[in-house]
RNA sequence: GAGGCUGUAGCUCAGUUGGUUAGAGCGUCGGAUUGUGGUUCCGAAGGUCGUGGGUUCGAGACCCAUCUGCCUCCCCA
């Protein structure tokens, strides 16, 4: 038979892994830096977990698992009823399907929140970096297995949480070395004064979609959509007005104050941007290149944001955001848990790790993994250098030894196609001598130098 | 969930209105070269033309189905 992946499923080569990890490794560390513990949950959750937390569309799109054992069930008229239901319309039950494959990391996280609520110390901060799965459309950049990464904290309601995660989010993207990025910042209760102000607080997630989608259809486009969606003349002209507004972030805000300032949402929504700014500005460092911009275009499409919310994209490659994040008051509350108020972001890291290849930034240094290799002359040669090897291995330079005692040239091409940094040739001149010859296969230069000196010349040297 | 495009060697692609034995470049392997890679020269291997049906004397090419990749909508990371 012929091999083949699921649709929008991949491998990943040792290159592309190296690269991943090196992204995934950044990320972790600033995480780190930042307070946050590591969490993994389960790939498969309860579908009961899972229904009903992101929408008719979300429920569309979680990946359902056939329960084992369906052909020796009691209930054989149950489940055939059942199965015709489904066949005619999107439908699942528990007689079919009870499992699911995780569709994102912050559900399985409140989940996990709940069901550990008296052992954790809260504000509990945690990352998560792990695979998650849907059943959409595969196209560029849009993947049906894919990872994501995750840094909430929940169990706060202080805009420092805010503020430290958008300064997370520009030390990464600063770390990565990516050009042109922005961090969109805006408020659900700021959309919902908005709505409001229109005359259409119920209208509020359709204002926001047509919102949304200013950057691509601009503004005549999103008129059209408001209109469509019934939202009166007068509406459209206040909406108009407000999200022509342009200045610094506080300049912004003093002009959304008056506007929507006399709304209580509206007011809570500017104060708590103000208080997140102003948080920031004594935490973040004036080097960082990644800008922050209040839109209040900024959407966001995951229903449970209720605060702040914000968004990550890049000018410099054309590609969808590479992160975002918001405050979810409520979120344990779908489990039983009130009061718990969490707020996170997510990094997309198959779209960074785009982003990093099409602009050619992850460094050289990733290389080949092993610090170098010691090429094989077989016989009393193959013990010389086998002890060598020991020693280096022993001294934490990763290092390995031809297996064969191939023709040179061979062991040379493919030390080269491994791109190991440096090759050890010790033959029998070397052995008579008690010394290496250590050669730098990017400058092509060539040394004899004693297992010691060679030693500490590596370790310095070393990727 | 709706609509459209696509698939030929490991990779990137040629292949005329349907007509003998399907080609190139790169890569791979072997040799020039048994202690020196990235350059060069010579040679070789590698294809049930995505898969399954159909039309035809004859299909890589035309038709249908299916799978994959990609695009638009929807939605999202």
């Amino acid at each position: 038979m012929k091999p083949s992946l699921p649709q929008g499923t991949r491998d990943f080569s040792p290159t592309e892994l190296r690269r991943r990890q090196y992204i995934l490794g950044t990320l972790r560390q600033i995480f780190e830096c930042y307070g946050f513990q590591p969490l993994e949950t389960p790939a498969l959750e309860q579908l009961s977990t899972l229904m009903g937390k992101y929408g008719e569309e979300g429920d569309r799109l979680i990946f359902k698992v056939l329960n084992n054992g369906l052909h020796t069930s009691k209930k054989k008229d149950e489940l055939n009823e059942e199965w015709a239901r489904l066949l005619e319309s999107p439908y699942s039950t528990p007689a079919i399907t009870e499992r699911a494959l995780r569709y994102d990391l912050t559900i399985p996280f409140a989940r996990y929140v709940v069901m550990h609520q008296h052992e954790l110390a809260f504000p509990f901060k945690r990352y998560q970096m792990q695979p998650v799965w849907r059943a959409d459309r595969p196209q560029r950049g849009r993947y049906r297995e894919f990872w994501q990464c995750d840094c909430d904290v929940v169990g706060s309601t202080s805009l420092l949480q805010e503020a430290e995660l958008l300064c997370i989010y520009q030390s990464a993207f600063e770390a990565l070395g990516i050009p042109g990025v922005h961090i969109k910042l805006n408020s659900r209760k700021l959309l919902a004064a908005l709505a409001e102000a229109c005359g259409a607080a119920d209208k509020m997630m359709d204002i926001t979609i047509a919102l949304d989608k200013l950057d691509k259809i601009g503004w005549t486009g999103v008129q059209e959509e408001l209109m469509r969606m019934n939202i009166s003349e007068s509406g459209i002209v206040v909406i108009g007005n407000i999200i022509h507004i342009k200045g610094s972030p506080d300049e912004l805000l003093a002009q959304y104050e008056q506007h929507l300032g006399h709304f209580e949402t509206g007011r809570q929504g500017i104060d708590e941007l103000r208080s997140t700014l102003s948080y920031h500005s004594v935490l973040a460092e004036s080097s960082w290149h990644p800008q922050l911009k209040l839109d209040i275009s900024l959407a966001r499409g995951l229903n449970y944001y209720t605060g702040v919310i914000m968004e990550v994209t890049t000018d410099a490659v054309k590609m969808g955001s590479i992160g975002g994040g918001g405050r979810y008051d409520d979120l344990t509350g779908l489990f039983g848990v009130k009061g718990l108020s969490g707020v996170g972001i997510s990094f997309g890291i198959d779209r960074i790790y785009d982003v990093l290849d099409e602009l050619g930034l992850f460094p050289e240094s990733l290389g080949s993994g092993v610090d170098c290799i010691l090429l094989n002359f077989g016989n009393a040669d193959e013990q010389y250098a086998l002890s060598i090897l020991k020693s280096l291995r022993a001294a934490g330079i990763s290092a390995e030894l031809y297996p064969e005692a191939a023709k040179f040239d061979k062991q040379m091409k493919y030390a080269n196609k491994r791109a190991i940094p440096f090759v050890i040739l010790a033959g029998e001149s070397e052995r008579k001598n008690g010394m290496l010859s250590l050669k730098d296969m990017h400058i092509g230069e060539q040394k004899l130098l004693s297992l010691s000196d060679a030693i500490s010349f590596l370790t310095t040297n070393k990727s």
